[in-house]
DNA sequence: TATGAATGAGGGTTCATTCAT
DNA sequence: GATGAATGAACCCTCATTCAT
């Protein structure tokens, strides 16, 4: 009877204590998820052992899987976490894309300037760690990588047409997004992960968006 | 024993048996690396134990040993021979930039029409098995990066003299350059291995490449 | 609390509410056995475990610990319940063996055509899920078979002295009525756990009577 | 590539070493069922770890797992193994069944008074400790179950044909075979596992067999 | 009484690596 | 050089049992 109540979304009152058991457990959840993160991105997904994450989240072994499937389920949960949070970051900015460039810029700055300096940990994970582990964490990170590049790609098409311009075909806006991520991918892992320069990545991002504007406004003239 | 191998490194001529042998060494040695290939990608680098390997390449898994130090050393080795083929295949396109971007476009051309079709498993292998594998591993990637980089970053600096134009830093050459990296790579893990649309990648590398060539004109303006 | 269990067992009367709270206790540890019978029974001893026996019983798992001291209580109190069923039904037929083989006959169809097709999950624990799990278990094995055993060696006896027959010892007598349990448990068995054959089993259980009863009739001779 | 020979049973001549290699590769497996067996009738399938086993076998777990496929297989192949054993000892018996009962007799005497006392864990394993453990081990029980079944059921219809009887069909022969295995099988719990009566079994063996053949020749009258 | 989250010992299994032949 | 049986550390996971609430 695992998780039986996971997320109490009914509208039914909670008791006193069983609001403080929610947030304890919560918080328990978030200690094991937080311990895993930096263990992974620390000594890798495989040398990180299950005893190793319950040791350093202050629990047992069969605690862990009280709160989680399986180790996998474990990574899947910690990157659906970061899938989300990157989002969360990058979302607002890529909204805001309308006519000027602006919008891309913003979000450039937002991921090299804030996400990678404040959570290189997740940067470790979703880019090393997470990659090639099984077919369902896989599926995770593509799923995650899709979302991203649409809220790009739909950030590039609307400031196209109210640019006045077009693109070539759909296939385009979505090629020209999976590149934008493929750059901002291998940037952060080049200055974060195996240099650690995160103090001038707000520059080198810089310069990486210029290029991709650039790489923009083509469409433009 | 030694004695034999420095002969092979030497000027000595080999007898005739001394040649045969050698010849077949290093054609085992290509079959096991063809058999780790195949597997690493198709299963992936943990589940493909050196038993299988030896299985499918037809040796006994003490032969693997006595050709690569441990699994490790095979993946290196895999590692190092797909970052020479590829510096080989885009060597050429990129010596070729000069003033124009045909250099450019070119190497484009090879990476994703001929380059990705024709070694899907190498593809696999460096952009997805040998991902945080381990320190060494990672050691060998980046080598195999900071090169192909370095090569990128050459023939922009060497357009861009060309053209008149300067980069604003050493710096910004190299991100670019490693933006370009990056974009290829996504694309490739995008396009081929999540998807299998081997065929078109010829046009969605194009699309890739004109982006880049527009980001990069930029600078001439 | 002590107390107040000690009431239940002499003959103090007890109050409305004690009453109520017996009642509601009984039907849980019926509820929790039921469960646990179907569980057995179905997915054996081991792949059973306390959290399903729970849910099952819509029980939490401490309830469990309140009314069983440990998993292997649980099956040895479903066994002695099984066992005293069994001689329950078979009791009155037993007893009415005497001059003919009507009571032998009667005991038989009682259990092929009676306990066999209602209670298949018993059969099931009795002789197979309870079989070899641990001493304790084993013990009380031995107890209800040495009970049932005793049952048939008496009646067979009361058969033989009123034909004016003999058996040659003690141990003859005990030899056949462990043979004679130890027909009914493999037909069991055969038909009714491994085979699905209930409806078969009331004509497979005459002729297995008479297997027994020529048996037994040798002695008459 | 596990147990790539198993049976070189080609005509090919193996060479010494070939030879030595497989003999000696037999004794190792004869010495692991030996330890399995041991153990699985001493402290129970479940409680004889395979840690346990390969210390008692003086191998490592590894090898184990090279010899079988897991626990369960070694179960599985012990248990075919006394299957084969049984069958074999009783075989003659059986097929020297024809006009008088004296193949009857003479088989249970091989089974109470030489198998039993001499294979007293074959007994415990292939009555007990094989029960109920899972589903593939049941089917293999099942499997030799029924040859034995079947065994007794041809000499059975043999006997009756010379004797000029008829079974009033073909399931009551199964049900008297079913029945007289049952019988064998309670008995040799009854007086071997349970009580140690090992050099009584042969005269209560005899007082078995004598039931069973009082209750056949009902048939001939 | 009832709950169910927490425990942790213990088990089965894998697999890179070695070494006698 | 080549073989493949043998090793054993290390891992993931299960589940009976406990106990604070």
């Amino acid at each position: 009877m695992k998780a039986k109540k996971e997320n109490q979304e009914n509208g039914a009152p909670l008791s006193k204590s069983a609001l403080r058991r929610q947030r304890e457990r919560e918080q328990r959840l978030e200690t094991i998820l937080g311990a895993a993160q930096t263990l992974f991105a620390g000594e890798g997904y495989h040398k990180a052992s299950m005893e190793k994450i319950a040791d350093s989240a202050e629990v047992s072994v069969g605690t862990l899987y009280f709160y989680f499937k399986n180790k996998e389920d474990l990574l899947v949960k910690l990157l659906s976490q970061i899938g989300f949070d990157l989002r969360n970051m990058l979302g607002a900015a890529f909204k805001s894309a309308d006519i000027s460039m602006e919008g891309i810029r913003e979000a450039g700055r937002i991921f090299f300037a804030e996400f990678c300096p404040h959570y290189p940990e997740s940067i470790a994970i979703f880019f090393r760690e997470s990659v090639g582990q099984s077919e369902l964490v896989e599926a995770h990170r593509k799923k995650i990588f899709d979302k991203l590049i649409d809220d790009v790609r739909q950030a590039l098409i609307r400031v196209c047409d109210n640019q006045g311009a077009r693109f070539q075909s759909d296939l385009s806006a979505e090629v020209m997004a999976t590149s934008i991520m493929g750059m901002f991918e291998r940037i952060a892992y080049q200055y974060l992960i195996w240099q650690d320069r995160s103090e001038d990545l707000a520059v080198i991002g810089q310069d990486a968006v210029d290029f991709i504007i650039g790489g923009i406004e083509r469409l433009f003239r």
